[in-house]
Order: C-alpha cells, then structure tokens, then sequence
DNA sequence: TACTTATGTGAGCTTTTGCTCGCATTACAC
DNA sequence: GTGTAATGCGAGCAAAAGCTCACATAAGTA
C-alpha cells in the first residue's frame, strides 16, 4: 500500500485532464452507491471507462483518489462558508449563524450520499496535512465570526457548534431528508439556544416546541 | 461474502462462551487501534490466540463479529437509557434531558475509539432487523420521556435532540476530549436551548457564552 | 515529414483476505 | 474406562484487490 495521497504527475493536456475527472467522478457515484467498501481501483477504471494503467498513472493508490474527492470538498465548503461571512459583514450575531449553517446545510445537500462517505472516509484514513489546515482555516473562519462578535470562549463555542450542526445534518441527511429549510429552522434553533440568543421565529404559529 | 450476521452456533460449554469472549475482545481492540480496515479474520483470530477455524464456528462472517459487537454497545446503551428515564419518572423536562444526555455521554466514554468505529461501521453495513429494533426502541423511550412531559412535535424533537447529541460526542471525542462533565454542560446547554428553556447555570460564573 | 513527449492500454503478477475441511483434542455421559 | 458430542486447530484453497510494466497510440514540435 502506497503511502502518498498526492496525484502521482500533473494532467497537462486537456486530454488527460478530461481523464481525471473522468475517473474521479466515476469514484464518487461508486461510493454513492456501494459505499467505502465498494471502492476498488479496477471498479473505478472499468466504471470510468479508463484503464487501470490510466488511474494509476495519476493517482498512486486507491486512498489518493479518496483524499481528492474530499479536498476538493472541503475546498469548496471552505469557500462558500468565506463567502457567507463576508456577506454579513458587520451584522449581528444572529444573521452569521445563519448565513453559516445555510452554507453548510446547502453543502451537504448536494450529493448527500456521497458527502456522507467522505466524511467516514475522512477520519478513517490519516488524513493528510492539507485537509488538516483546509479544515483549520474553516474553524477559523468561524472562530472569527464569534469573536468579531464578541462572543466569549469562541474556540470552544465554534467547536460546538459545528459539532452540534455537523450531527444534525448528518443524521437527517442519512434518515432521507432533503428539506433545507426545515433543516435550517430546526438546527437554527439549536445554535441559537446555545448561544442563549431569543429564537426569532421564521413561522410564529409552528415555531414553538412546548406546548403551553 | 456470507450473508448471515447472526451467531452460527450457540457456545454451549464454558469453554468456548470463553472463546467467543476472547474473540469479541480482540476484534475491539484491533478496531480501536487500527479502525474498520485492520479488521481481517485471520488477524482477529490471531490477537485473540485462536484459529481461525474457531472463528468460524461461532461467526460465519466478519461482518458477523461486528455485528455482535454493534448489537452489545447498543443494547447496553439502550438499558442505561432506561434506568435513566426510570429514575427522572415525575421530573421536570430538564432533570429528563439531563439524564438521558448524562446516560449516553458516560457511554461513548467508556471505550471512546471502539464506540465512534463501531458507530460508523452501522451505517456501512446494511443492519440487520434486531438492530433496527434497538434504535427504534430507544428512539421510543425518549419520544415517551418527552411526550410525557408534554413536548410537542415529539418525534422531531427526540431525533433532532440524538442527533445534535450524537455530533457534539463524536467530534469531542475524535478530538480527544475526556470531560465528562464539561461536555455535559455544554451539551446541555444546546439541548435546553433547542427545547427552549433557560439554561440553570451549574457554574454561575463561566455559564454565560455572549459576553457583557 | 521525423522525432520526442505525453497519455492510454490491459494482461497478469503479487499480496491480501475470507473461508473450508480433515483431523486432533477436550469435556461430558455412562 | 469407553463412546460420543463439542470444541479447537491451522495448512492451504479460491477469490479479490492492488498495482506494474511492456507496449500502443496520440499530441506537440521542428
């Protein structure tokens, strides 16, 4: 088993360029379907309709395929998630959790399936130095967020709460849901209440949960 | 691949319930130090000082260790959970909510690294129907705590508060966190929060999280 | 055109892994 | 003891999976 996770050579015609995607995206719908187990090196090739030698000329083992998918994952959550704060620069409190748990409940959305996978696949595998400061940058971000906002201990609030966002996600994304705004009002009310921030209702007649 | 999950034969004499004991204890240990991917019948034969014959007496499959192994955690959970809500029986929504989270944080502390694989190996593998069962009678018992308190929207409010449960625990432990208590009080002050009720401070000093 | 480099191919080698089966050993009943 | 059932053993088979390499084709360059 081949310890590097980095593509072996670079793709510099479009052609072989066009071969990588190929055989990338022939690995996410695998594992959408079959799941890690699914995943062999062979599978892929004949799904993306490319040669093993082909595969292997770009990526030095299975694990290296896994380690893209997810980095261009996380690349691309980090990047919507900057752009969320940038958005509500200068605003409340409030109106950054939003803007943050929309990003990343729209994230997980996309491909659910898949990006489930890759969050297992994540922290089974040693993950690699680049996915560790992506994901660094991404607790910064929100670290920021907090504090910009004067909210105490931050380091430990933006870990909760994108523990807390993280489990909501995952478990209504595995249980088959796909409705973000439901979503987004249930784990609205969760980070809102850590916080200790009045939960302003979005639908005034159903936001309640004792009843009276 | 072997379909069965379920126990080949019964052990019927001291001797090999041992065997199965030892069995169970070294696919744990495996599992704990080197995740879903070290686990190989041979080797799980091996660390228990066994062969793999034995192995296959008792189970006709990895996946059926797992299984086994899945089935114990889950069912030793769902006893504590109920002692937990028997003994908040007449209580207030909170001492409920704090019971049941203190109950199932204490069980992810026990063996933190064999709990977080085996809860991703469950939704790798396709479970079987007892399993089913169990999640679905714990999910029943905390609807029940929460009914009876008169929660409404019952159902979504018990998945929603497992789930938010299950992320702030898997992240704290993945990061090496062994605070029972700390991680209690901040799960507890997102579970209130999403119920929304105020959050009795244990610690009336560093309880607050929005500063002055 | 001729030459070089980049890319693509897939048969098949190697290693790993799940698992079987014939035989040995131990516990129990009588 | 003797017989029988339960348990334990581990070499080794078959299948699967990772991966290489000698060769073929396409693209760029002159």
């Amino acid at each position: 088993m081949n310890q590097r996770l980095t593509p072996r050579k670079q793709p510099r015609q479009k052609r072989s360029q066009e071969t990588c995607a190929v055989i990338l995206e022939a690995a996410a719908r695998i594992l959408e379907t079959d799941g890690l187990g699914g995943l062999t090196t062979n599978r892929v090739a004949v799904t993306a309709g490319v040669s093993v030698g082909s595969l292997y000329q770009y990526f030095p083992s299975k694990e290296a395929i896994l380690a893209e998918l997810i980095r261009r994952l996380r690349r691309s959550l980090l990047a919507d998630c900057q752009i969320a704060v940038e958005s509500v620069r200068g605003r409340p409190l409030e109106d950054a959790v939003d803007a943050l748990v929309r990003a990343s409940l729209q994230h997980h959305l996309v491909r659910p399936a898949l990006a489930r996978v890759l969050e297992r696949a994540e922290d089974e595998l040693p993950l690699e130095e680049d996915l560790r400061a992506i994901k660094g940058e991404l607790m910064k971000l929100v670290i920021g967020a907090l504090k910009d906002r004067n909210v105490a201990n931050a380091d430990q609030v933006a870990f909760d709460l994108v523990a807390l966002g993280h489990g909501l996600a995952s478990a209504a994304i595995a249980s088959g849901e796909t409705d973000l705004e439901s979503l987004f009002s249930r784990l609205r009310r969760a980070t809102l209440g850590y916080l200790g921030l009045p939960v302003s209702l979005p639908e005034p007649g159903a936001g309640g949960v004792t009843a009276a």
